[in-house]
DNA sequence: AATATAGTGTGTGAAAATTACACCATTAAA
DNA sequence: TTTAATGGTGTAATTTTCACACACTATATT
């Protein structure tokens, strides 16, 4: 089955590596493509730049159309462009991040036909993607993994109410290795930014655990500081 | 004088952001434009990426066709893709840093006419820059900042042999602050990466201090632990 | 030869942050 | 009531950071 498929001379596309925290486990987004090539293949969320619109932009789109997903705040993190990365010809791929609450509820429906299905899958143990996608992934991995002492990233990808627990597991699968419970609280505690509820866990058959907020406005104040000077 | 340009549908562009340090001061490679758009303005050194080629030597070719500098090892930092950034049409550009030793004595000179001179300006007090480089410059600058700490940044932007005294005064310039001698010194020989020379400056009216040289190899593996897990 | 000049080179104590470490409390289910 | 599972807490030792001031040395000038 020989399939004649266009070919580009000069293409930006977006590839997205959306992050999720469910059960404990650190996720990615993937896809399963519907279309040559690397049909029927697993992929990261990607497709093709239009000519009026931003990248910013084309990333958010791009996103939902393959997974639904929508308003999550995308970040620029690494522009690939080997000549031969994309077999139909010159296509350089900027890649964002995003991270996501996993809700469990949260449907994943591709708008387009070009996606079969969407899905979250553990960062530990992927599968063989298309292009050059697990090297997308792993960049996009490290650069998680660098920003989470200076950016809220734990906090996007928790409920809004979460245990100090659900937060340390968490920190424990971004930077693969164990934390001491102590330190740990006491250091987050000491931060100021977590605000103590006046909720319990539910639904748990051991003692519940105390569930706090995470407080933007007080995380942006102490690190406002880390980056700018114009 | 109106003059009747080429309007682009989709091309990808490199920018180069090149830092140098020279008399105490931070500064960056800037052309003065001989072609429209901008022309005579002050721009980053920047052009279009070829077919054939992957991004990362665009970068290095089109810095040495504007300057003349080769051989740099070149960084990839952000990509710029607003709809209008470029007045001819839609031109992403992948901007990259660079650090080197203004030795003085190196000569910039532009292969292609593109640009009429190359120049080093101190970061301090920049002109007005064609296009949306001022922005590009501010990130990179931001980038280079922040990474200080965990790259060799400073070293690159010093002669091989240099002194405490100077490698301070880098510091104080990147991180816009003043710093404790005692303590900047104490610091940086805990590292183990300095090497102690049995040299001493030159033709200096005042008592001569003593040079260094960094130790690569040490550094790196005081910081190989930085990043990755693959 | 004396002196002015300019930058080099050094140590200590206080405060803050980091690390290592173990046991009782609470809840639900059996 | 017992068990299984996780929640929650304090202290001491160590390391790191920070603030801070003066004598030394090489040269140029008179």
């Amino acid at each position: 089955m020989e399939v004649k498929l266009p070919s580009f001379d000069s293409v930006f596309s977006i590839d997205c590596v959306i992050f999720g925290f469910e059960a404990g486990e650190l996720k990615i987004l993937l896809i399963e493509r519907n279309v040559e090539p690397f049909k029927d293949w697993r992929a990261l969320p990607g497709y093709i730049v239009e000519q009026d619109e931003s990248i910013d932009d084309a990333a958010e789109r791009i996103l939902y159309e393959l997974s639904g997903l929508r308003d999550l705040h995308m970040q620029q993190f690494h522009t690939f462009g080997e000549v031969n990365r994309h077999p139909q010809g010159r296509v350089i791929t900027v890649a964002y991040y995003a991270l996501i609450r996993i809700n469990g509820q949260k449907e994943l429906k591709p708008i387009t036909h070009y996606a079969r299905r969407a899905f979250w899958h553990p960062v530990n143990d992927l599968p063989k993607l298309a292009f050059d996608h697990t090297e997308i992934f792993k960049t996009g991995f490290n650069t998680i993994r660098n920003s989470l002492h200076h950016q809220p990233i734990a906090f996007e990808l928790l409920p809004e109410k979460f245990t100090l627990t659900q937060l340390q597991s968490l920190y424990e699968a971004v930077l693969n290795k164990k934390l001491d419970k102590r330190n740990f609280r006491k250091k987050m505690l000491s931060y100021g930014f977590l605000k103590e509820l006046d909720e319990k866990q539910k639904g748990v058959s051991y003692r519940a655990a105390k569930l706090y907020k995470f407080d933007r406005r007080k995380y942006a104040k102490i690190f406002s500081n880390d980056l700018a000077l114009d």
